[in-house]
DNA sequence: ATACATACC
DNA sequence: TACTGGTATGTAT
């Protein structure tokens, strides 16, 4: 959804106070409330929110948040995160005083390969809709459609509306901040089954298609129209998917936007409207050259600030660093990163998805009765063994999660020998798993 | 196999 | 008052 979105413009442009320099390692002995701020994707420094009073807002935000347990947690991650990157940088400062002559060729030839591999024959669309939730709300009450409004509870927003992100309400924030950040701000409630049955007929007219596009979410999808093309020649990829568009919103009057590219690497970013790379080697690398790292699906917070600190902020800086990246990263990061630099994704759409596992949580007020807890663990071994029954699935691996009021997140997993199903044994391996050593210890 | 972190929407 | 919920994957032990 656009959660994904409105993270990926805060991007780092010129903002980064850290100068990325080397040789301040010592320096940045300090976590910052700023540096906290940006994981919680709450920068004060990174904009993403056109037109607005950014300053203000973001003053707005850190007042409410600063003192409150999620920040604190969060603060406990960044400097653990921290200790992680400065090992990194000092692996970091010694290779780049080594020559590494045998490894900047053989990095080379792994990239023409790469490179000779690349394939442009596919053309691939990935199509999403825009501000998803809300969007399906003011179409069913257009009365919202001037209001600042978002979908939620006050506790969580999923999404809002452009009215709203006006005044820098966006998805994945608190409702009850968003409030402080506008006080008319209407609050509607998530109704996932009308979501789903606007989806459905999304996805029915993206069939025409390609029959066998793949979901990436409720509001997205990947299709590969090669197919479409050859058997209508008359159209060009961009012609097929302003169409697909404007049939997409004839049926439902709703907004996508779309990415054009011979690769998957069309899920890099997704301005409004349709973008076209073309296929062609040239201009992939072109469009790369200054993609800034986090804008690579993939490439979340963390890894992020990971790269930034070694000085790596675009895709074009990725490509030339590779050589330091494959010693300094495991070998599954690399061989992401890697392609990532060449903008190599996947040309095939596979869409057998097949699912790993299952899950119910639920939030609640802290407690530490234990007959609220055992409720709780009750209340959601009957929605798990429900949503089992529904799909006809079974399994042999329970996990318990539990998030303390300091929003640590602790785990523990019980592998049993037959498969189970039923709530009564749901509830009863739940309650096995540990979960009295993860309340008291 | 288990625990935890990260990522995505 | 109040910072979700569902799924997947990577990393470390």
């Amino acid at each position: 959804m656009d959660n994904n979105n409105n993270n990926k413009n805060i991007n780092n442009n010129e903002s980064n106070n850290n100068k990325d320099n080397l040789c301040d390692i010592d320096d940045k002995n300090k976590i910052d409330d700023e540096n906290v701020l940006y994981r919680l994707s709450l920068n004060p420094n990174k904009g993403g929110l056109q037109n607005v009073d950014k300053e203000k807002i973001n003053k707005i935000i850190y007042e409410v948040s600063k003192g409150s347990a999620f920040f604190k947690n969060a603060k406990e991650k960044e400097k653990a995160h921290f200790e992680k990157i400065k090992e990194i940088k000092k692996k970091y400062l010694f290779l780049k005083n080594q020559p590494m002559e045998y490894e900047k060729q053989q990095m080379k030839n792994i990239m023409n390969k790469m490179e000779s591999d690349r394939d442009l024959s596919q053309y691939i669309v990935h199509v999403d809709m825009d501000a998803f939730y809300a969007s399906v709300e003011e179409l069913d009450n257009p009365e919202l459609k001037n209001k600042p409004m978002a979908v939620g509870s006050k506790s969580m927003l999923s999404t809002a509306n452009y009215e709203a992100r006006k005044y820098g309400v966006r998805s994945a924030m608190p409702g009850y901040i968003a409030l402080k950040l506008c006080k008319n701000l209407i609050i509607v409630p998530t109704r996932f089954e009308r979501y789903h049955e606007l989806s459905h007929q999304i996805r029915n007219i993206i069939a025409n298609y390609d029959p066998d596009y793949c979901p990436a979410s409720i509001d997205e999808v990947y299709l590969n129209i090669t197919n479409f093309l050859n058997d209508n020649p008359n159209y060009t990829p961009s012609k097929v998917t302003e169409e697909l568009r404007e049939e997409i919103y004839k049926q439902t009057r709703l907004t996508a936007s779309a990415g054009i590219a011979p690769n998957i690497c069309s899920d890099m970013n997704k301005p409004n409207g349709q973008t076209e790379l073309k296929n062609c080697t040239d201009e992939i690398l072109k469009f790369l050259k200054d993609l800034p790292i986090g804008k690579v699906s993939g490439i979340g917070k963390v890894a992020e600030k990971t790269l930034n600190e070694l000085g790596i902020k675009t895709c074009g800086e990725l490509k030339e660093n590779m050589v330091y990246i494959k010693e300094l990263f495991k070998p599954s990061s690399y061989q992401f990163l890697l392609s990532a630099s060449l903008g190599l994704g996947r040309t095939k759409i596979e869409n057998k998805w097949k699912r790993k596992s299952i899950s119910v949580e639920r939030t609640f007020s802290n407690t530490s009765e234990i007959q609220k807890l055992e409720d709780k663990l009750h209340e959601i071994s009957c929605k798990l063994a429900n949503d089992v029954k529904k799909e006809n699935l079974k399994g042999k691996s329970v996990t318990l999660k539990l998030k303390t009021s300091s929003f640590e997140i602790l785990t523990r997993c019980l592998t049993i020998s037959k498969y189970i199903y039923q709530q009564e044994d749901l509830y009863k391996v739940g309650k096995k798993v540990k979960f009295i050593y993860i309340i008291f210890f």
